[in-house]
DNA sequence: CAGTATCCAGCTAGATACTG
DNA sequence: CAGTATCTAGCTGGATACTG
């Protein structure tokens, strides 16, 4: 049982450490598909070629076409939470809302570039071991 | 009718470009928590000083306190599939079983230790943005 | 236009117990 | 030591319908 409780308690901090672990929460934060997605929109539409630009809430429906209404906002507002976009409403008669990165959001632009560039050069060797090892059983 | 089927194939169009998207697949491997982890451990001990080393499953399963046999064997397995580790067993005995990093796994390890970095000069920055609007409704 | 509210289904991490 | 097998519970994404 002792050796059980103290396998239990170095699980236990181990958990608690990953819950503070910065590069565990940019993890978290990234990991979400629609994240990545409207932070590379917001950074110039879905090709990432171009300038950063503001966004209407239709538009980024529009642009990543597969979001529900739900996710899209869920998503924008927790980003907006993290100060990583900006949110303006204008008041004119149907209200125009936009959205556009901060300069932490800008920032964060940079890194996901830059995971997107390795994605680029290295992701098709992965996944040429993963399909060598498909073949295999064939 | 017709407007919706427009939607509903621009949205598996959509769909389908992402499942293809370099981008994508890497986030979906990295985003899985035990990747990054055994792929830092490997890369030297979970504080990500050091050098690369290779480790035993049971050092993993030590080093890594909360994960079950059941996620270090699947993601280990999944690392090998997609040539990100190597596993070597010697046998001896009790068969001991190595596993490490590849040249690619190395590269990934590279692009992680980018993550870590930013995470740690930014993530108190978004965090800092968080706890303000918290703090708000306090 | 720019959301909000609700409900449901699928995946998957984790616990657990057993094996060559 | 180095796993495999099974079961379940919880979270989360998606569909849908409605509103200021």
């Amino acid at each position: 049982m002792t050796a059980a409780d103290k396998r239990a308690e170095s699980k236990a901090k181990y958990n608690a450490f990953l819950a503070v672990c910065p590069s565990q929460k940019l993890l978290d934060r990234i990991s979400d598909k629609w994240v990545t997605l409207i932070v590379t929109a917001l950074g110039s539409g879905p090709d990432c070629s171009g300038d950063p630009r503001a966004m209407r809430y239709s538009e980024l429906a529009r642009t990543l076409a597969g979001v529900s209404p739900k996710m899209l906002t869920q998503t924008l507002r927790s980003l907006e939470l993290d100060g990583l976009v900006s949110r303006t409403a204008t008041p004119t008669v149907p209200v125009t809302v936009t959205y556009e990165l901060t300069d932490l959001g800008l920032s964060l632009l940079q890194l996901i570039r830059g995971l997107k560039s390795w994605a680029e050069t290295h992701m098709d060797e992965v996944l040429a071991n993963r399909d060598l090892a498909v073949g295999h059983s064939a």
